[in-house]
DNA sequence: TACGCGTGGTT
DNA sequence: TAACCAAGCGT
């Protein structure tokens, strides 16, 4: 028995009420053209998608701005040094889709002449792109109809036809659900309506049903408890880490390093460690023998999968000798330009702000 | 297929 | 405060 059955005529009604929400209640977004204005530059799309992937508008806007003032399409990012591309997206965090973004833009420019391709198919090869960005590229920047679902669309499917298998089994069936009210004309505009509704009104906690547009055709609504979609199944805990961070100081330079290609912070600038990693403590062996300091504060740093404490430690290493293993003397003036993962921000401000060095 | 992968805001 | 969550993707 399923609790709402929507009909052709019902699928319909949702689109255009949802639209007609939408054309006066667009959110303004540096990446967005408001309806009726065309669609936005597909670089700007492309660039705010990969971005916005498990992070949060307020996080993308300074980083958007930077990306598109420092290389303002895809042939200027192409030919961008990696190492800059890297830093500029220190803090953003999931630093995999800065290289596959850059990948990406090579191949934008020497398969398809610094143009995106505008089928979703084609999207779908590109580094970095997956199923909802190719989907959501197409539609957005190009007004191919395309079955946007990102994790708001999830919810707010799963509340309208009250879908109470948990994720991730349910997928195909919210899929199919979405791509049952999807329009053909204004596809792009439907799932960033979607999205505005799933931002605003159909939130995780406290949906504000009272003012949906689409409260009409909402099962879960009409159940009385919109909270309780998507069903989910819990989460294992994440496990506890600890480990050393090594600083090494010489005539006002510390010593970083480049952290392996593949893995935690992969390809980062970093301060030596330990061997810490999500699965196993670090073993405390410091990466070379010194007079090392231990600094009486640690940093506490929580990733998605495991909580890190780290202790640091300090030494002061002889003039003109080289550090241990690979790495760069980074000069401590412009630490800040070192594109630093957070992990190690908070790192080097304990030390800077432990004074003793 | 399930897991690894950052960070900051919210409750 | 600890847990949850965000415009997911690659392997």
């Amino acid at each position: 028995m399923p609790a709402v059955q929507q009909t052709d005529q019902n699928s319909g009604d949702i689109a255009e009420r949802l639209l007609a929400h939408y054309d006066v209640h667009a959110r303004t977004l540096p990446w967005r053209k408001l309806p009726g204005q065309g669609f936005a530059d597909p670089y700007h799309v492309w660039l705010s998608e990969i971005m916005l992937q498990q992070t949060t508008v307020a996080a993308v806007g300074a980083y958007f701005r930077t990306f598109t003032q420092t290389w303002p399409n895809f042939a200027a990012l192409a030919a961008a040094d990696d190492a800059d591309v890297m830093a500029a997206w220190a803090g953003l965090g999931y630093y995999a889709r800065a290289r596959n973004l850059l990948k990406c833009a090579r191949v934008v420019v020497s398969e398809y002449q610094g143009q995106l391709p505008s089928y979703e198919a084609d999207l779908l090869k590109l580094p970095g792109i997956g199923p909802y960005t190719a989907a959501a590229i197409a539609a957005i920047a190009f007004g191919r109809r395309a079955v946007v679902v990102d994790a708001n669309v999830e919810r707010v499917v799963s509340r309208l036809f009250a879908i109470s298998t948990p994720l991730p089994q349910a997928k195909p069936d919210i899929r199919e659900a979405t791509d049952s009210i999807t329009p053909e004309l204004r596809a792009g505009d439907f799932a960033q309506a979607m999205m505005d509704l799933g931002a605003g009104i159909c939130s995780v906690r406290s949906p504000s049903c009272l003012i949906c547009p689409i409260q009409f055709a909402c099962a879960a609504f009409r159940a009385g408890n919109p909270e309780i979609y998507p069903a989910k199944l819990p989460k294992s805990a994440k496990p506890h880490r600890s480990g050393h961070v090594y600083w090494i100081e010489r005539d006002a330079h510390v010593w970083l390093q480049r952290r392996d290609d593949r893995g935690l912070l992969a390809g980062m600038r970093a301060l030596p460690d330990d061997g810490w990693t999500a699965r196993i403590d670090g073993d405390a062996i410091a990466p070379a023998a010194a007079n090392w300091q231990k600094l009486p504060t640690q940093v506490a740093h929580i990733f998605t999968h495991f909580s890190l404490t780290l202790n640091i430690a300090v030494t002061s290493w002889p003039a003109d000798a080289d550090g241990p293993g690979e790495g760069e003397w980074w000069p401590l003036k412009s630490l800040d330009k070192a594109g630093l993962p957070t992990l190690f921000r908070k790192v080097t401000e304990a030390v800077l702000n432990a004074g003793e060095r």
